[in-house]
DNA sequence: TGTACATCAGTGAACGCGCGTTCACTGATGTAC
DNA sequence: TGTACATCAGTGAACGCGCGTTCACTGATGTAC
């Protein structure tokens, strides 16, 4: 009630984050699974049933690493496009005015490359909380109606990307769709991306599953004897991707 | 010794087969990390510590499974293409004779066709045994030597069937590769392919990430509310990447 | 074919471990009058 | 400002669980002579 918090409100504030924390400190070196109540509680100096008056269970402080980590994820994501964009846009725009369509369309393919780097920077920097989040999921553990909408604000981002170029994109012509894919595309459509044709969606669920299926392996290690290191690969298969997405190429010079 | 085996010695194969086989029973209900030597004892109605008379621990056993897991699929998706192949080439060659080049340029694309369905009914069919070999890594546990080379076997069967359009692939010029990248692909081709340009093998490689991304996040549901299920997104996502990759369009009729 | 010994599968008890969660308690902090 | 009561954070013991692994043992199977 009172604006200025209380001690008692100021040290619980606190312990919950400190709480999570340590949990996410775990996470980070052993993995989801070796998350421990227990151990966490040994970390912070108290008795481990004092963990239950900050999270009623195990499982609750899991749901809340995982939904911290989708919003990080999704956050730098927002802001790489944020930043990057406005960047690249700047050059031609009218000073203080937004970009223009048009310009938006030229700085489609490096937004583009800003989310896929985003998105790959993170990965490589937190692997156990990408882990967490876009791998094996733990079996047991039910995902809570709260991380659907996180989980959808990466992928609402690359749509957005798309869009961006709306009207410029130049991507070979796609095949049709059959007809239970395009009703879900006209579905996906409807409530993201109006101007988007049927072609260019399936590309961008395709680019999509491609940027997490080549993070994943090149996180798990599947990537070892191919093309590992794998940033020059990762570079050229996400161009190859705008291409195939027909994102318009950027003017040089 | 002898060529008739003993009554130990078969039943010592068979209860090694059957602990596998309750072993990969348990794995497929609950996941790998639920595998428990006790569970399995108790299943087959021995004592626990009998076990410790075939797998001299828990992690051997696992690594049991897996070892079976890559062979199983990658036995799965040889049979594929040896089937596929065989029919699809039939009609135009010569009876009796083995497909010639142009021919198997001609069902390149079946063949890739073949590739990528028999991994992801495999997957379906499996998911368990699947995220054993292409989910997160367990954490603590090493993979041993012996299943590095088991895990090259689809990727070389997917070579293959590139290498099989070799000289009659018609994909949209690449760009050229950075230098470590293109050394990496130098000796990818030294080893694997080497009548296959650079261009070809790096979108070979992102075809690859491109499968087991889509059936990682089919598996996983991270389809769910967009392209679930995932049959036609699928088929459609499999002919855009033989179109990236350049393999050639059958003839219809 | 029969006996003496060696091999080895399976038993049952035990060790030592760590876990999530509950519960009655204490003492400090906060609130109402 | 001071007192009486309510709230709530943290304690410590306990419950009940399942796990991987070791070890001395027994009895059945196999082998050599």
């Amino acid at each position: 009630m009172a604006v200025i918090r209380t001690a008692r409100e100021r040290a619980r504030e606190e312990l919950t984050q400190e709480i999570k924390r340590e949990a996410r400190r775990q996470v980070a070196v052993a993995g989801a699974q070796q998350l421990s109540l227990r151990a966490v509680a040994r970390e912070l100096g108290m008795v481990s049933s004092a963990l239950y008056r900050y999270y009623p269970s195990r499982d609750d402080l899991l749901t809340a690493l995982i939904v911290d980590a989708y919003t990080d994820l999704a956050e730098v994501v927002e802001r790489a496009l944020a930043g990057g964009s406005a960047g690249a846009a700047r050059g031609g725009s009218t000073a203080g005015a937004g970009p223009t369509r048009a310009e938006r369309a030229q700085g489609a393919r490096e937004r583009w490359r800003a989310l896929c780097g985003a998105v790959r920077d993170w990965a490589v920097e937190h692997p156990h909380e990408y882990a967490l989040i876009y791998g094996t999921p733990v079996p047991g553990y039910h995902a809570p109606e709260e991380t659907v909408a996180l989980a959808t604000r990466v992928p609402l981002a690359l749509v957005d990307v798309i869009r961006g170029a709306a009207g410029h994109l130049d991507g070979a012509p796609g095949r049709p769709a059959s007809p239970v894919l395009a009703t879900q595309l006209t579905e996906l459509a409807a409530r993201h991306a109006p101007e988007l044709s049927q072609a260019v969606l399936v590309r961008a669920v395709i680019a999509w599953t491609q940027l997490f299926g080549m993070i994943s392996f090149e996180l798990f290690g599947r990537l070892a004897g191919s093309v590992d290191p794998a940033d020059e690969f990762f570079a050229q298969a996400v161009e190859e991707m705008a291409d195939l997405i027909g994102l318009p190429e950027t003017p040089v010079g």
